[in-house]
DNA sequence: ACCTGAACACCGTTCAAGT
DNA sequence: ACCTGAACACCGTTCAAGT
């Protein structure tokens, strides 16, 4: 039964950098950073631990790579046509789902600046702010305040999906937070308590979404002076 | 000269938390999270590292609680008076200027979802908000908006504090960047090669708070619906 | 109640040695 | 060129034992 493998199939179990980061990916989706090993990637790879640093060179750049894998993936076309909104919602969207399917890539892209996913997503939403009319100057800033609020947005929900045991549902945590700000003070953290009734039926992504649209609104008003 | 030693000054070497925190947030202004070890702790409290646990739960805890001790002295009085954006360009900056002095707490607040630190930010900025006669519905993701986009900074300052090596200038850290963004390619990164000029001259600070304004722009379309 | 410090169960990384 | 796997230099944490 082995007379029909030929050269190409060969070999298929080789190491390469492209199975290290797949092996990789894997397990940061199953248990988070501290799931990634080298102990534990060269058993599933079946190697030592030393065969892995000829094809990375630490765990710094094996963890960059995997968030670049993801979030390659994860942009939009850069020509999917629309307004200049539109395509900075798409590109936001894009960021928001794929953190929230591999949030351990959250906790990555803030630790990340100027690392290649961030500069690509940097690029694409600045774009889009040219395309909007905002005046050179304030292009700089109104693109980083977009990237800045999505990469916060991002760790907070790498760092919820992180606090959160495996098996919790998705209501029992909101409800978990819920509960603990309706035990705060009263005096000292009216607020807090008044929007703990609103953390119920909230939508994450169409809160993430509706902070983009506030951005939008402020970047409407450099564009059209008083 | 020990006869005028008192029982009050006696045992001032004594552990406890406080001054467990207090080395803490000295080792880690030195050398950033990796710095902060249990063996070195004890060292420089003069106990084995089991003493420290007597006191702290575990390592994150004492992060925490760093964390926290440096965020609590950066933050404006509450009652300091002036208009609601006024008040919250206040909390922003204190938190901007804690974290550039002490870049690991930048890292840590993005860590610590529904951590007092957060909390406490997001009810001043949230009071505010509501002050600012942002609509009931509104002032959840109004508030949060403010509040992600200031962690994405903190955590953004962190990142780049901690790949900078010690000793290295804070121009020559741009500079850095620039040549990064200049070596880009010119087709795929249009928009990083036209700021590119403009990173050598910017001030940080400057644009953080161009930020909150932007955002704060967008908020005031929230008050007086077209 | 509070502290000691050896010991446990891990890490990332290196490197001589193999093929 | 690529892989092996023992070894190095660390970690956080525990816990019997002390005072």
């Amino acid at each position: 039964m082995a007379t029909r493998t030929r050269n190409t199939e060969r070999r298929e179990d080789a190491l390469s950098k492209e199975r290290i980061i797949e092996a990789a990916v894997e397990m940061l989706d199953a248990g988070g950073e501290s799931a990634l090993t080298f102990r534990a990637l060269s058993a599933t790879l079946k190697t030592g631990p030393g065969a892995i640093y000829w094809h990375v060179a630490n765990k710094g750049e094996l963890l960059t790579a995997a968030t670049d894998a993801i979030l390659t993936g994860a942009m939009p076309p850069a020509d999917a046509g629309g307004t200049p909104q539109e395509a900075i919602r798409a590109v936001a969207i894009g960021v928001f789902d794929a953190i929230e399917a591999h949030p351990w890539a959250g906790e990555q892209m803030s630790q990340l600046a100027s690392q290649s996913t961030t500069l690509r997503v940097f690029e694409r939403i600045g774009r889009q702010v040219q395309a909007l009319g905002v005046p050179g100057p304030a292009q700089f800033f109104a693109a980083s305040a977009l990237l800045n609020y999505i990469l916060g947005v991002a760790a907070q929900n790498a760092a919820m999906a992180r606090s959160v045991q495996q098996g919790t549902d998705r209501t029992e945590v909101l409800d978990m937070v819920a509960a603990l700000w309706n035990s705060l003070d009263t005096d000292e953290y009216p607020f807090l308590r008044t929007i703990a009734a609103q953390l119920r039926d909230h939508d994450d992504r169409a809160q993430f979404l509706a902070g983009v649209d506030l951005i939008l609104a402020g970047i409407a008003t450099l564009t059209r002076p008083a």
